[in-house]
DNA sequence: AATGAATGAGTGTTCATTCAT
DNA sequence: AATGAATGAACACTCATTCAT
């Protein structure tokens, strides 16, 4: 029985490698090349495994390439989690929301072009796309939302602006974008400074 | 001499006529398809014509799905410059800038679509493609840019900010997006209500 | 009447100049790019006529490669008979085969282009071009059967050497070939020299 | 291991298997067709495998093509250096030349077809194809040109002459053709006889 | 579990031919 | 007689997916 458990669990390790491993391929070649511009042949030469075995892990190409996308809108969304909530101010958890993502991005720069191009889609995606996207975007709204209820943010108590939520993702969204497209470092950060003071004051703020 | 003035009219309007048939046809094909996904064949059938017809016209895929995105670009740039420019507070240049966007992508949800896909594609697009939307992303930019510059805009006169324009644009086309995905008419010109207020007075304001 | 039959000519001459433009335009394009790699496009173009012309002069692609290679074949037997007979030694006869087919093709690097790639397909064309170049290679044989049945011959008078006529003609073809691909004149002329002195006196000649 | 070997031998000759009957059949389509004229689909069925099998063995059409005619090619040149070597005076190289090459198309018709349509187009064939045709050509004549430079040969020692070994070639090719195309053996066996009477003593001979 | 050979539907594009003007 | 826009069949080639080993 021991024998039994322990073979089962290498196996296990095993194909949580080789998903892992694989996904991991799929990652950079749709990001490089978009849904359809990849083959499944190049995902496999990159996870150094052959055609068939993609299948033995993933039963579609498509299938592979909506879990890469929802793997890393997951991933996000965790860490976007962590970071607001240990923020404790309403300015703070707005600067931890965009600095995180802009930071997740940088460092998952191939997740970003399947999540942009995925992103511009709106409305003409597969459904199970569109609810993965849908999910993620909830999840991130109601985290601006529960800020903005905080008492200190303005708004009536109790009564959190979708209007608003939305205007600091849109915001961040471009930042990031422009970020990952030749702005620099520093301006980004420059960038971000400016968003919380127009949060805050509006346009005419110095 | 008449005559063949009238002849070669005809002509020329058929063409025209040939050429928009097609073009229309590309739009909304590609907007329900993406470029990949799209068939020269659901093209030509859409359009009513043989598929080399498409080609007598088009010299490839490629360069229809540029003229539908450039055509769309350049006729919106047209209908915001003209708008903007009617407008002469801020205030009023931004409202026209938002509605002009929103009623536009809503009289041309197929252009739209277009529009976002190839957006979200930054840095991973053929050159043409590449070129086209920076040149509308500047003129867009600048038009912005010359509003913030007015004299009341309250930033410091003769400086135009780069990043409140760039938070307008982005702020825009996350109102757009949902407009066009569900938020009905009303709410819509609340949310453009709100990022007017906000662009004022941030979003403490009431 | 006469106005009728004024007129008639006039259209008969016109419709012979197009004959005649179309299929030199026709010849042109055949030679540089083969049968399946000219188009009808192409030729008529190279014609300066509408595509359409090109069909109420010849009813096919085919029809119009045949009539060229047809056409070219034709003078090409007419200027071999003109020259052999003209001819009165058996050597000056063979000489004057050799010379016409030399400068013939190289005056008519086009069609010499066109009769090599038919006359290498032999077994397998259309019946109809298999019909013109058998014509010609008999009447070409026949040419040389007849001078070789001259009394100074060698052979037995009056019984003429189909093999004899047959080695003449493709060793002649091997000198024009490789005249055309890239031999010198000179050399050429020497290649003529040395197969009339073989043909009498066998290889062992000095 | 004897397994794996055994096992990579197995896919070994599978492969090679598939490799030939491909080549197979399109030696047979190109024959009968040409290539501008085969079709892949036509090669495909030919060799009862689907269409992306083809493509498994070579790359392209034209190096489908290519293989066909190379591979013939040097087969040919191969048995001809065997006989003629073989073979020990003038005589007797020159009619093992000969033979050889009526044999071997003879028994390869498919590939004579694919040969000459080639050798036809001499000037205007792809770079690929222009270098293993004259690497041939090199090669016969060489071969041919060994023998003349034998010291029974006539010409004065040590001078081959290329007139006398391309007379010979064209000479052998034109016998070849008419064998193929109709004439009968016994013919052939004449017309071989006399190319080599004619060599030693010239037409007149008896 | 892993392989990769085999499949065949699908792609963008060309072009001989037709026909309304 | 002349045009050239329109057609649609045909083509080389790709690739997601299957399956025997």
């Amino acid at each position: 029985m021991t024998r039994q458990g322990t073979r089962r669990t290498k196996q296990q390790v095993v194909a949580e490698f080789r998903h892992a491993e694989i996904l991991d391929a799929a990652r950079r070649v749709f990001a490089a090349r978009g849904f359809e511009g990849a083959s499944v042949d190049d995902i496999a030469r990159r996870a150094r495994v052959a055609k068939g075995t993609v299948y033995l892990y993933y039963p579609s190409k498509r299938a592979l390439y909506r879990a890469a996308l929802r793997r890393g809108l997951e991933s996000l969304v965790q860490e976007l989690r962590r970071r607001v909530y240990a923020a404790h101010t309403l300015r703070d958890k707005i600067r931890a929301f965009m600095t995180t993502k802009i930071d997740y991005f940088e460092q998952h720069g191939d997740f970003f072009r399947i999540y942009c191009a995925e992103a511009g889609r709106a409305g003409c995606r597969p459904a199970d796309l569109e609810r993965d996207l849908e999910a993620f975007s909830r999840e991130q709204l109601a985290l601006l939302q529960d800020a903005l209820a905080l008492p200190g943010a303005g708004g009536r108590p109790g009564r959190p602006r979708p209007a608003a939520a939305f205007a600091l993702a849109d915001m961040t969204h471009g930042v990031v974008t422009r970020r990952l497209f030749g702005r620099s470092r520093a301006e980004t950060r420059r960038d971000v400074a400016f968003l919380l003071e127009m949060a805050e004051k509006g346009l005419a703020a110095r």
